[in-house]
DNA sequence: TGATGTCCTTGATCCTCGTCAACCCGCACC
DNA sequence: GGTGCGGGTTGACGAGGATCAAGGACATCA
């Protein structure tokens, strides 16, 4: 590998990468310097408005994009109008579905979402030229399943009031990877229509459960939004461990 | 094992894969004659009854496994005993949870099960020096992935009735993934418990539907495992599509 | 042959959560 | 100010599944 010599030429860090999650956390990772550089020169940044559709459920994909910042949540809808979030994306995760035309889900930002977009080729390429990449990309698929099927024993068999407070952890403990203490303060990143339909319930249960919790001091509320957690561990009981 | 021996130069295909699904449709695929020679000699193959735990919920990992033959069933539990059945498995599927000591899931064999099982350092040095191994894996894992969502919208969106027949529907397709008729025969891989636990339901309740199901004839049990689909199509409806 | 056990079905009753509706609050707009 | 609107809360009511309980079908075993 001749990354070395010209890494004192042409391929400092993109600018557009220097301060850039994906780099290091993300499957950005595995690329050198070299290899950012030339995949930057594809790629568009932009940030998007909470609501604006990323990738339609069956719509072709044409490109793949990191998570920079924001939440992007995955749907599936039913042919009546039901519908269920199958997964929330936060930075610095990979978005999109490889090797396949279609992908099945719907992304659509929760919040305000930075998004790094990639032509599908440009990545195909890569991917099958670099293991590195691949395995990478072979971490998140594998840590997603394991979300996907906690989150599953949480939809099959937890009541309304243990998914809420179930729900209210998983943000709270993304939204700080490594909060150390047992106390806890973020802002919901969606409304309560969608918190429900993440939860399989509906919007008045989940209100609901949410005065409950309040009522009981588990968790404070302020502009329907703001949630602080003043002990973790209460939260975690209500969640059924 | 030497029989390996027998083969002229050595680099036949073992005798152990050659009627092996996993070496066509499975992770084996990516290895050459040469490679299923090496990883033959530390693999052990086995047949387990039903109910065998093939992996403990916190269990380290020691070994990793191809399903031969058989339905594999992935759960979780929770503290007080509430089941839920994440996931099902058949052959060839590769089982075992790559990169991470504990897998967060148990796995148990559902009906009798055929597995060939590799020592977890051999999977891990073969994948590192094999990108094709570790292409083959990120596509299964995907493909898990994308099975994980489905089932979500089924936990949390389909009613009880929807859901009986979305799991007949499903090992309807999965023990005969090319049929084109519109018809299928089946026996059921588990009891009405396991399945009542796969859908997030009470037995009981399972119970019912089916029965309703018979009453409607969309579907024929004899045995209480045989079932006969003499339409597909209807049983899709009831599916909720 | 009956005894016992497992798996499944069916019935009666209870309760959690969904449905429908009213209302509150903040905000934009005229 | 009034009006409308989206988002959230709260209440009354009912339905869909859970729970509890009994009994059937079938196997194994003495």
């Amino acid at each position: 590998m001749d990354i070395q010599r010209k890494d004192v030429h042409n391929s400092e860090t993109p600018v557009l990468c220097q301060a850039c999650e994906s780099r290091h956390r993300g499957v950005c990772g595995a690329l050198t310097s070299d290899q950012l550089l030339q995949l930057s020169k594809h790629s568009t940044r932009r940030t998007v408005e909470p609501g604006t559709e990323l990738v339609g459920e069956s719509m072709q994909t044409k490109s793949y994009s990191n998570i920079i910042a924001g939440v992007v949540k995955l749907s599936k809808m039913m042919a009546d109008g039901r519908q269920q979030i199958v997964g929330l994306q936060f930075a610095p995760d990979f978005l999109g579905r490889p090797f396949k035309a279609e992908n099945g889900v719907s992304a659509e930002a929760a919040t305000e979402v930075k998004v790094c977009s990639f032509p599908k080729a440009a990545i195909e390429r890569m991917i099958s030229e670099m293991p590195e990449l691949e395995h990478k990309l072979l971490e998140q698929t594998l840590t997603e399943l394991d979300e996907a099927r906690d989150w599953m024993l949480t939809l099959g068999r937890k009541t309304a009031g243990e998914k809420v407070a179930s729900f209210l952890l998983l943000i709270a403990t993304h939204a700080f990877p490594d909060n150390e203490s047992d106390t806890a303060m973020f802002e919901l990143p969606m409304s309560r229509t969608d918190i429900a339909d993440f939860l399989g319930l509906t919007m008045e249960t989940v209100s609901r459960q949410l005065t409950k919790l309040r009522k009981d001091d588990v968790i404070r509320i302020v502009n329907n939004r703001d949630v602080t957690v003043p002990d973790l561990n209460r939260l975690s009981e209500r969640a059924g461990i």
